[in-house]
DNA sequence: GATCAGGTTTGCA
DNA sequence: TGCAAACCTGAT
């Protein structure tokens, strides 16, 4: 057990942000949230705005899960890239206040965002979950019964049917063939975690169901390229409706960054107003 | 029950 | 090169 003070974070903006499936809010507990990152298991109890208590050991944090919440970084660096006349940015930065980009494993990564195309974020939850369960390595531990995410090993084992229950439906396919590849050494993801930005893209697009926007996510979520922004709808429509279809050209090196406060805002503002689908 | 979901592939102009 | 239809199924 750990106690820490830390400025800038959120769980609750980092669970909802839509970048990770497996970090979820402990309902039996107040302002308590419980995440899998591949086979170790956390959870967090915010005692204050600033005041944080992780189930972990001090090793482990900073062995791992300090790089993981990227707490090495001052976000307000990131901020200032922020464009002094931008209001619109400038509200989503203080609504999503503690937004950290996560290190997660690029595999995991790789396959959570093939699973994503055209789900809601609950539906990607439930078949991450399912599949864990399915093939993945069960863990216990004093808060209960886990299942790690699945290795490609275990994945690339599964056959279409055994994947079936989980409901990812057309999506298994692709699944099977990326766990494979990497299972096999065919795609090496380590490997290729050197290209720059635009070779990174074009790779991961050659497999089977990854497209532009699974691919970008790939590399800002799972390789850490922070001026990699994944255009989906809903950013489709701040860029049209904001920025008139063009990103000031200032936020290009942490465009990733700033696109998840954006995200987040967008995302959460749109579910209020089902009326009228414009941001304001 | 209908409609849509944080897309991609395929087929056809 | 560009566009629409099809793809599976859970969530609302």
């Amino acid at each position: 057990m750990l106690r820490l003070t830390l400025e800038d974070f959120s769980p609750a903006a980092i669970a909802e942000s839509g970048q990770c499936f497996r970090m979820r809010p402990v309902h039996t507990e107040e302002q308590c949230w419980e995440l899998m990152a591949g086979r170790r298991y956390l959870r967090i109890w915010q005692l204050g705005d600033q005041e944080f208590q992780f189930s972990c050991s001090e090793e482990e944090w900073a062995d791992f899960f300090r790089h993981y919440f990227d707490l090495d970084v001052d976000y307000s660096a990131y901020r200032a890239y922020c464009l002094e006349e931008d209001e619109f940015l400038k509200r989503c930065m203080s609504y999503g206040q503690g937004i950290r980009i996560l290190h997660q494993d690029p595999y995991e990564a790789l396959i959570s965002f093939l699973i994503s195309q055209r789900k809601s974020v609950p539906a990607i939850r439930t078949i991450v979950e399912r599949m864990s369960e399915i093939a993945g390595e069960p863990i216990e531990n004093a808060y209960g019964s886990f299942h790690a995410f699945p290795s490609a090993e275990a994945l690339a084992a599964c056959s279409i049917d055994e994947l079936r229950p989980t409901g990812a439906g057309y999506r298994i396919g692709y699944i099977l063939d990326a766990a494979r590849q990497c299972a096999s050494g065919e795609l090496d993801l380590d490997g290729i975690g050197t290209l720059p930005d635009k070779e990174l893209i074009s790779v991961l697009m050659k497999l089977r169901g990854c497209g532009i926007k699974v691919a970008s996510c790939t590399a800002l979520f799972g390789f850490h390229r922070l001026g990699i922004c994944p255009q989906d709808v809903w950013m489709n429509r701040v860029l049209h409706e904001k920025y008139q279809d063009i990103w000031p050209q200032q936020y290009q090196p942490v465009l990733g960054v700033l696109q998840q406060y954006m995200f987040h805002y967008a995302r959460l503002e749109m579910r209020k107003t089902t009326n009228n689908r414009r941001i304001s």
